[in-house]
DNA sequence: TCAAAAGTGTTCACCATACACCCATGT
DNA sequence: ACATGGGTGTATGGTGAACACTTTTGA
């Protein structure tokens, strides 16, 4: 019974993060030095531990390396082409991850040797870190249409023009401002403060905030597509 | 340098494949009894080998155990938890496949100890299984209201009946047929056949067949969110 | 001739888009 | 006073949803 079990292979199982983060201007991916081939940038990575789930390690691991906690992660895909890692068969899980930049920027720079790309302009990658890169682009370009999770890449307070500027960068296009926050608040996802922006610009813009309840019902009611169905099996 | 390998522990590496059949009346799954728990209903699964990439592998093990090629694969999810397999630890990734049942329904069922459950009435499935299947459906759902791959699970050539059928299976629900016809139609995807479909209703629907040509434009088509954007990075 | 499924057209409400002007304030 | 970015309203076209009748043909 056990038999079939030791007949096989087993591999070793590494996990990469593709850290996405916005400085107000543009969309930036985190990249580091590091291991096997020092002078290549690559994604933040590690390897699986026995003990941890996958979403569990790609946590650790990226708690390990920049201290950054509590932040969004979602399983991107497996890779796991036979040459993938030239040195010893490697399947990689990789996951993306949207970060505040502003709250770890001075911490990620002066503790690990790291920095933020945009993604307009990345260096060549480790391995197949490029090809991730460009499936996560690809995910949260896809995501972010739909999803509203582009408040994770921002402070906890944020101006609707800096909320635009974000989607602007991500789509790299320039949306309508008077369009976009007609649909921004349609939504009610966003509560208004009483709090302007100083500083930036000469009228400043109002603060916004998420609305934590009602963030739920709006991930569901983007499957509008399908009408008066019960989704539950 | 090779040391930070060595120190690593290896996993066992499994594939799992969710393969959906439609046989005219309602979504199905194809489970096996298998190995370990012979008692326990499972998804087809199989090791990765030394010299596979894991799609590879996946439509191997496909191919294996049904005799099915050139079918729709898709990678679903990698699932980790260190104690979904309670003998020996193993990750899991997990591929969701659609297949035409009436090419190769005979084949499956004599050849392997398989059978097709409907999506609303399944069995305890084997570790995680079940939430490989509730995964798998939900992504179906989801891709289907945007991606035009109902066609995968039909015939070369259909009915518009069977397709909305289809997608009430999908759905759970029941379209509106001169919608769904007209929604169909308008993406210009099927070519309308001179045959009609003889025996199932007396007057006899036309059969259509998918525009292989259009099938790429369609794909993109959907990304309709993007304004005049330019994708290409 | 009748039963059963196929096929088709119109109206309405809503949403996405395009587009232009006034407002608040720091300099 | 003026320059800079913030904030709002309207008109139009297109799309999704609701809804009912005629057509074909095998029994």
């Amino acid at each position: 019974m056990l038999d079939q079990y030791k007949q096989q292979n087993p591999y070793l199982l590494a996990l990469d993060s593709i850290i996405f983060g916005f400085d107000g201007e543009s969309l930036k991916v985190l990249l580091v030095k590091r291991g096997v081939e020092e002078k290549t940038w690559s994604l933040m990575g590690g390897w699986l531990q026995p003990n941890e789930g996958l979403e569990q390690a790609a946590a650790r691991i990226l708690f390990d390396l920049t201290g950054l906690t509590n932040v969004y992660l979602e399983q991107l895909y497996a890779f796991g082409d036979p040459h993938r890692d030239p040195i010893v068969r490697t399947i990689s899980v990789a996951y993306f991850s949207l970060v505040k930049i502003a709250d770890y920027e001075t911490k990620i720079s002066e503790v690990f040797q790291a920095r933020w790309f945009s993604i307009y302009d990345l260096p060549p990658l480790l391995f197949d870190h490029g090809d991730m890169v460009d499936l996560a682009i690809k995910r949260l370009r896809y995501k972010a249409a739909q999803h509203p999770l582009g408040f994770e890449l921002l402070p906890e307070k944020f101006t609707i023009p800096q909320l635009k500027k974000l989607y602007d960068a991500i789509y790299n296009t320039e949306f309508d401002k008077r369009n976009f926050s007609r649909k921004i608040l349609s939504t009610n996802l966003l509560v208004k403060l009483d709090e302007k922006q100083k500083g930036f610009s000469k009228r400043g813009a109002y603060f916004y905030q998420v609305d934590a309840t009602k963030y739920q019902e709006i991930n569901n009611a983007f499957l509008n597509f399908i009408p008066n169905s019960e989704l539950a099996l």
